[in-house]
DNA sequence: GTCGTTGCAAAGCGTTTGCAGCCTA
DNA sequence: TAGGCTGCAAACGCTTTGCAACGAC
């Protein structure tokens, strides 16, 4: 029923700590061997839902490209998205209001934005 | 060499004309099958491909769902996803600058704005 | 000791590809 | 008639699930 703490949770926690932008399961698998060289994909699967459910970490939505994961607590922001090495970072607060754009009839509960381009790296 | 028409690929237009609406490929196919009954879930993906590169369709990516596609030829504009009924709603043009939170370093190419809540029916 | 957790392998599921026959130009 | 296009089935890649052993509390 409670949740346990293992090596396992502690490396994927790790690494997402490490990294400091999202990641997904695949790159959270290869940054989390660091700690524990034997992890297996489907624990990091099963931890990134029970980590998301339990809200500890959070899930990053993309246009058109599969879920990142980020650790909760930060604030209101987006993301730039490089079309290039296919990384993804964080942006500083949002401040755009787009309850204008709502037609009538609509109720507005959240908003996602997504840059494209290119990072610093591959640019 | 030559893109050839056929009535699988007429329908598949048809079917993205007639739903006034963006549609995944399984949508597709459900309502293309009415005018090709024997059409392949290949056909609907192969084509879909062939007409976004040939710009006659767009892909319409949306943040934590599979990509939809609408006819191209459309002004700039987003989408409203509606969480009840998952449904895609087409908003009128955007007029947002997103230079001013592209940090130095990155190169702005393009973005993505969905919306989400509920769409009137299910308001 | 209990029972949540793990690694491995198999199963699922949406998308892509190989292939022989079909059909457009 | 050439070669792009089609339907079918197999292959693929990513994610989930089944299971027996493991380990946190």
């Amino acid at each position: 029923m409670t949740q346990r703490n293992t090596r396992q949770r502690e490396a994927i926690l790790g690494a997402l700590g490490q990294a400091g932008r999202p990641l997904g399961p695949q790159e959270i698998l290869v940054f989390a061997r660091q700690f524990v060289p034997r992890l297996g994909i489907a624990t990091v699967y099963r931890n990134v839902r029970n980590l998301v459910e339990s809200g500890q970490i959070r899930v990053v939505l993309l246009p058109g490209s599969s879920d990142r994961y980020e650790l909760a607590g930060k604030h209101h922001h987006h993301h730039f998205h490089c079309r290039e090495c296919d990384g993804v970072f964080e942006l500083d607060g949002c401040d755009e209001d787009f309850s204008g754009v709502t037609p009538s009839g609509f109720s507005l509960e959240r908003h996602e934005v997504t840059l494209y381009g290119l990072c610093p790296v591959c640019s």
